[in-house]
This record gives structure tokens, C-alpha cells and sequence, in this order.
DNA sequence: TGTACATCAGTGAACGCGCGTTCACTGATGTAC
DNA sequence: TGTACATCAGTGAACGCGCGTTCACTGATGTAC
């Protein structure tokens, strides 16, 4: 049963980033878990609840040692881009939990505080000197804001070489601060 | 009947970035504008031509002619975040798009090539010298992505305190650029 | 000026549909003897 | 080892609901005579 409620967070994780909380069904997420949507009620509470879940879950995650920039090139990507499902939650999920419960509200706080700090890291370790950490602090703030709103921006925009210059400026830009 | 549609196409643009295309019913912005809801088909063809004309309604608009670090303070303000049904349409609207007809991304294409001009105008005149146009338009591009992003995951997150400096954060760390 | 009629923006009941959720049931698994 | 039974994760038909959309109708307005 452990595996299932697993395996139920996974493909939500995954659907939920594809399309949006609203656009996929209880009934889908349990049919990519290979179950029937009646079993649902086993594992969770409510859709709400599977939502709030499946922030936490899906924020909570897999530290790496790349440096800052490194890590920018790969997120301003196109294949991050299109790739939404296995992407950044916080671009694929932020507009969508305006609209939740307090509890995915707050699992997406959690899971920025984390993503910020491995941001501040990063970045302290593209430097030779130590960083006071009120300027990391604000250097990781501000240039994960311009991450992944740029990241928001390149997909909703139906102009794929305005939706690449946002991806490539955005870096630049991003890359002049470290300069 | 062309007022009528103007008043829908106002209460739609407020409805809409209030809580976001799925959640709010043609009915209800029907209702918004005084109307009732048999009436809409005289009007658009589908709900999905309203929230196309509405992006396109919304996105086309008031010229102002701050300097870019006034405009920032306004746009990354507690005020500005709090009142989404008449704020920014792309900090608004720009996630749901995403998964809207090619109509309606198109429009919201054109509005950010406006406002990025926008933004462009009012940096050159808060500098005394002719920037170039390339690191012109970078510098528009990232400090509005920036903009966007930190306005957007101000609203989701689920702590006041987090959520104000996200705001206060990104613009200092715009201005940074600036000075 | 007064009457008859055409127009057409707006009304509201009705439709089919997919959603989230419920619940009586099934059938594989593990335990007791 | 073999049989009887309890457990319970998962099944699938059914529910009430609100949605987008349709359509026969209404009633205010303007024109014709």
C-alpha cells in the first residue's frame, strides 16, 4: 500500500506540472498509477489533500554540487522548458497553489527556503571570497525570482524565439551580477 | 451591445487574474457585468474566445512615465500583490496561460514585447547616458522576469514574512544593477 | 400623433458531460487449526 | 499439508453538482404608414 500511495504522488507530481492541479482528474492520476479511481479514498483524504501532498513530496529533493551558474544554464534551458513535468515546481506550480489551502501554501514556502539556501551555496561556491550572507541571501532571492519568472514567461509565450531570448537574456543578465 | 461587451470583457479581465480562467464560470462574469448567461454567445463564440480577447484587452494599455526604479517600487509592492484582479495581467495570468489556445498566447506575447519597451523607456530615462539597445532590452528582460517571478511566488507562499521579503529583496537586487 | 410591425439584445430553462466523492462488493493474501 | 476464515487494498457503478453551451422566447426600441 506504501507503494501505491507512492506511486500515486509520482505520477501526480508529474501531471500536476504537466497541465495544472484544476486540469487533471483524481480518476487520471490514478489510472497513471496503474489503479482504479475508487481506491483513491484509501490513500487520501480529499484532491486537496493529494495537492498539498504532492507539494511537499515533489519540492522536497535532491541536492546537487553544481556551482550557481552551471545550475542557471540548465534551468534556462529549452529542455527544461519543455519538459514541465519533470521540471522546477515552483514554475510549473506557484500560479496554481494561489489558489489552495493554507497547507500546499506552506509546503511551497518550505520547499523555497530550501531551494534558496541551495541557491545561496551555490553561488558561494562560484566565489573565492566568503559572501556576507545578507547579500547572498538577496542574491539568491533575486535571481531565483528572475529564474523562474522567465522560466513562466517562456512558456505561455506563443513565439518560440521570443520564448528562447527570454531563456538566453535572462542567463546574461543573471550572469553580469556574478561578473 | 458594444457597451455590454466592453463590461464583459472589463469583469472578465478582473475575474481573471483574480482567481484564474478555470475557476471563474462564464455565468459568474455574466452576472459581474449585469447580465445573465445566455446572452454571452451573442457576444464570443466559446469561453475560449473571451479569455483570448481578454488577454488581448488587458495587455494593450496606460503608457506612464516613471523611471524604472519607481515603477519597481509600485510593481514590488504589498499593495500590488494583494490586488491581482487590477494588477499586472502577466504576473496574473501568464501560468494559466500555458495551457490556453494559440490566440490567446499570442496576444500575451505581443503585450510583454509592449511592456518590455515599457520597461526599456524607463531605464533609459533614469540614466543620463544612451544605453545600448541590446544591453537595453537584456537588462528589461531580466529585471521584468525577475519582477513577474518574485510577484508570483509572493502570492503562493504561505508566510507573510517570506512573502514580503521576496518583494523587498528582488528590488534591491534590481537596483543593484541599476546603481 | 397614433398604431402595427420588425428587429434583436438579452432571458432562463434545459442539455450532455466530466468532475469529486461514496459505497457495496471482490478476490488475493495470511493466519488458525 | 490441507481447509476455513478474516482482512483489507483495490474495483467499478452510482450520486449530486456545476460547468459550457443551446435555443425558444420576451420585451424594449425604432421604423413605416
Amino acid at each position: 500500500m506504501a507503494e501505491s500511495r507512492l506511486r500515486i504522488l509520482t505520477e501526480a507530481a508529474r501531471l500536476f506540472r504537466e497541465r495544472g492541479f484544476d486540469a487533471v482528474s483524481v480518476s487520471e492520476v490514478m489510472k497513471a498509477a496503474g489503479l482504479t479511481h475508487g481506491g483513491f479514498y484509501g490513500h487520501f483524504a480529499s484532491k486537496g489533500e493529494l495537492i498539498a501532498e504532492t507539494v511537499g513530496h515533489v519540492t522536497k529533493g535532491n541536492e546537487d554540487s553544481l556551482g550557481f551558474m552551471a545550475f542557471a544554464d540548465i534551468y534556462l534551458s529549452p529542455l527544461h522548458r519543455d519538459a514541465s513535468g519533470q521540471g522546477c515546481p515552483m514554475a510549473a506550480l506557484a500560479s496554481d497553489l494561489r489558489h489552495q489551502s493554507s497547507e500546499a501554501r506552506g509546503a511551497l514556502a518550505e520547499g523555497l527556503e530550501l531551494q534558496l539556501a541551495r541557491v545561496a551555496a551555490a553561488m558561494q561556491r562560484d566565489s573565492t571570497e566568503e559572501i556576507p550572507s545578507a547579500d547572498l541571501r538577496r542574491r539568491a532571492i533575486g535571481s531565483w525570482s528572475a529564474m523562474v519568472g522567465a522560466m513562466i514567461i517562456a512558456r505561455a509565450v506563443n513565439d518560440s524565439a521570443l520564448s528562447a531570448e527570454l531563456l538566453t537574456a535572462t542567463r546574461d543578465w543573471i550572469g553580469e551580477l556574478g561578473a
